[in-house]
DNA sequence: TGTAAATACATCAGTTTCTTATGTATCTTT
DNA sequence: AAAGATACATAAGAAACTGATGTATTTACA
């Protein structure tokens, strides 16, 4: 099982910023792989959704890179800036809140007719 | 306070569903108006947004629909369908589950009210 | 030893799902 | 009388994805 596409839609900024700031620095693909295995199979982030998403955040400033060499082949490391980590911490509160919100709505029986 | 517009997309579809679920029948302004008033004005649907929406589950056969006048005014009464019902139930178990590795991933304590 | 799978980056056309604006019309409140 | 609320609707444009495609290296294994 994984869940129709439109739901992961607005929360995968979320997800890379909060998996940085757990994590110090990460490079794509590991995001991609740790996502898939914390979440069991559950959420697949795409590298069409993943890079373009990474690279807003660097243009942003919420983001830093530095690039790494294995062997020949490269890899780019992402931190958190300063900005980056108060961002993290707005997204994930404001994620948090609209999921109290969703659930208070989602539970609901009012049978006003 | 409300939430930036991305968090919103892919679950208009399911809150529709689960009113129209717990309300018997509802027309559109009404469900804009009762979603405002639930959410303490955190979650607004925009006219634009709900139309299209409602058109859409139409189409798909998820509800069906009664016009009323009331005075000169027409009002479109939507009612769920029998597979209505039943997609609102995947629906909702399927974002309530979201929802829960959503929390998971980015180790959120729900608040116990 | 060769080839498939995994690792690692990237771009881009097309799709879905919104926002914002616009339009029409009626009813209610001040 | 005018403003605001009620009630429907459409449409251009933006945002955020999917899925396809591309390049290149490394690892597993038959």
């Amino acid at each position: 099982m994984n869940y129709s596409s439109e739901l992961l839609k607005g929360t995968l900024k979320t997800i890379v910023l909060k998996l940085l700031a757990d994590n110090k620095k990460m490079y794509g693909y590991e995001i991609t792989q740790r996502v898939k295995e914390l979440t069991l199979d559950k959420i697949q982030i795409t590298e069409g959704a993943l890079y373009p998403t990474l690279h807003a955040l660097e243009a942003d400033g919420f983001v830093t890179t530095e690039t790494e060499f294995i062997g020949k082949r490269v890899r780019k490391y992402y931190s958190l800036s300063p900005t980056g980590k108060t961002k993290t911490k707005e997204k994930v509160s404001e994620l948090a809140d609209f999921m109290e919100t969703m659930k208070f709505l989602l539970d609901i029986k009012t049978k006003t007719t």
